[in-house]
DNA sequence: GCCAACGTTGGC
DNA sequence: GCCAACGTTGGC
């Protein structure tokens, strides 16, 4: 299976929050600030009310795995191997619950977009890649009694009607506190439910 | 524990 | 191709 690469673009003016971790930190790096509990995408965390559905975003490069790469995967289904993140991984693996919607962004291309919506087919289970030294995702450190890295399964939904660019994303107001713009090189990140219905009207045009 | 060097993402 | 802004590494 395709590398997923975590990492996202960082926002070009950090926001106050963003200055502020970086530069009082000690403790935590950027990233762990703004996935622990107590920091701006902490609700993700908490536990739900039975039933309740959460929203996420995934980035890949087409070149690496594209939208078309996954609905010519059986079952529509891949298995998102390749983060190598701490951050993007705690979203993976504590907040993606069975059901949860994600979206799945094209980046690095032309143009970088939302193009697809995808569902959680399997909650977290260990990277089987980071244990393979013949891989490129090998990571020495993770081991199959304490692994590092994991997974999700992702099934693909459906297609957006139309992308939703990243353009169109940075001149939406209502957008101005996605994830996605705000903290940097996540290959997985948290979307609120203002913000799901947002993007998906911008789909429909 | 500090921090400079380095590697990476990914928009532009 | 450039480079900002991250995370990681390793010398001390």
């Amino acid at each position: 299976m395709a590398n997923k690469k975590p990492a996202s673009r960082p926002a070009k003016k950090p926001a106050a929050t963003l200055r502020r971790a970086a530069a009082a930190p000690r403790t935590a790096t950027v990233s762990q600030f703004f996935t622990s509990k107590g920091g701006p995408w902490g609700k993700c965390f908490l536990p739900r009310a039975k039933g309740a559905r959460r929203f996420w975003l995934v980035k890949s490069e087409p070149l690496e795995f594209s939208w078309d790469d996954l609905l010519a995967s059986p079952g529509q289904t891949t298995r998102w191997d390749g983060v190598r993140n701490h951050a993007a991984r705690n979203f993976l693996r504590d907040g993606m619950k069975l059901g949860d919607l994600v979206f799945f962004y094209h980046s690095d291309a032309d143009p970088s977009a939302i193009v697809g919506v995808c569902e959680v087919a399997h909650e977290a289970y260990p990277d089987l890649t980071a244990f393979d030294p013949a891989h490129d995702g090998y990571d020495p450190d993770s081991t199959p009694a304490t692994p590092t890295w994991f997974v999700v399964d992702l099934r693909a939904v459906e297609a957006l009607p139309r992308p939703v660019t990243l353009a169109m994303i940075k001149r939406t107001k209502a957008l101005a506190q996605m994830a996605l713009l705000r903290v940097g090189r996540l290959s997985v990140t948290p979307v609120t439910s203002a913000e799901w219905k947002v993007i998906t009207a911008l789909a429909r045009g």
